[in-house]
DNA sequence: CGTCCACGTCTAC
DNA sequence: TAGACCTGGACGG
């Protein structure tokens, strides 16, 4: 389930069930669900912490796990005992009381390492807004904003966190033709970076798209999120990656569309 | 059955 | 700008 307020989500649901826990072991979990101790791992008090998409469980020590949750990752606590009986997981990390956190997806899954992630993305525009609005600011005139609005909103260098419901949502909301190059768009609109922060916020506040029953591991009630996200609403295209992007009807005539609306 | 689709990134011609 | 990575649900014949 994972964009930016899906992964804040998790890391609530991490910190909730890390109260007065310690961790104790940390295991590379393969295929077939067979564990292998992670070397160098030492354990300790941990915390999780969000930044856009990605996920770093933070140790006592300093040391930290970076985790990606792909297109389908969740977390789950468990008793260790018995824990074998979900499938699909990819890191297991045993509690001092008898229980483990299971980092598990279902397909294009969630990938972790032991360190930092060395990529480019930006910063999180809902936890380090000034940060967020500085670096788009100050990269418009970077190629990569001639792209489409709609496609620029993807891009982790500099939207970390904002996926393709959050896309189609923010644009909606801000009502303004998705097609036309992003440059243009910020400048005649810069409040589209307030709604890069308060979009992904209200998601959260919603307690994040459960788009699919596996993806809803947190029990929350799916129909108040539905009204609100534009997603599988109005007009779809295919962009350029090959993603859906779902959009007001009354921007099919947009000078900036080529061809291709379905 | 089979084909298409999914809240995402990588890498390699 | 394709594929590659992965599983399963929806839907069509």
């Amino acid at each position: 389930m994972p964009e930016l307020a899906e992964i804040r989500i998790m890391a609530d649901y991490i910190n909730a069930g890390l109260k007065n826990k310690k961790i104790i072991a940390a295991f590379d979990v393969k295929k077939g669900n067979v564990p292998e101790r992670i070397d160098g791992f030492k354990g300790g008090s941990m915390i999780a912490e969000s930044r856009g998409k990605e996920l770093f469980l933070k140790m006592g020590d300093g040391s930290v796990i970076s985790c990606f949750m792909g297109m389908s990752g969740s977390w789950l606590w468990t008793d260790t005992i018995g824990w074998e009986e979900r499938k699909f997981t990819r890191l297991r990390l045993d509690a001092d009381d008898g229980t483990s956190l299971l980092m598990w997806g279902l397909y294009m899954g969630p990938k972790w390492k032991l360190g930092k992630f060395t990529g480019k993305r930006g910063p999180d525009p809902t936890r380090e807004f000034d940060a967020f609005r500085d670096n788009v600011m100050s990269s418009l005139n970077n190629k990569a904003f001639s792209k489409p609005i709609c496609e620029m909103l993807l891009d982790q260098r500099y939207f970390n966190g904002i996926g393709n419901y959050l896309r189609s949502t923010i644009l909606y909301y801000l009502d303004v033709d998705p097609f036309q190059p992003a440059n243009e768009c910020i400048q005649v609109n810069p409040d589209i970076l307030d709604l890069c922060r308060d979009v992904p916020l209200k998601a959260y506040s919603l307690n994040g798209g459960q788009l699919q029953d596996w993806s809803n591991p947190f029990g929350a009630d799916p129909e108040e999120f539905r009204k609100w996200v534009f997603y599988q609403k109005g007009y779809a295209i295919k962009d350029s990656n090959g993603r859906t992007f779902w959009f007001h009807p009354k921007w099919a005539d947009s000078p900036h569309l080529g061809i291709g609306i379905s």
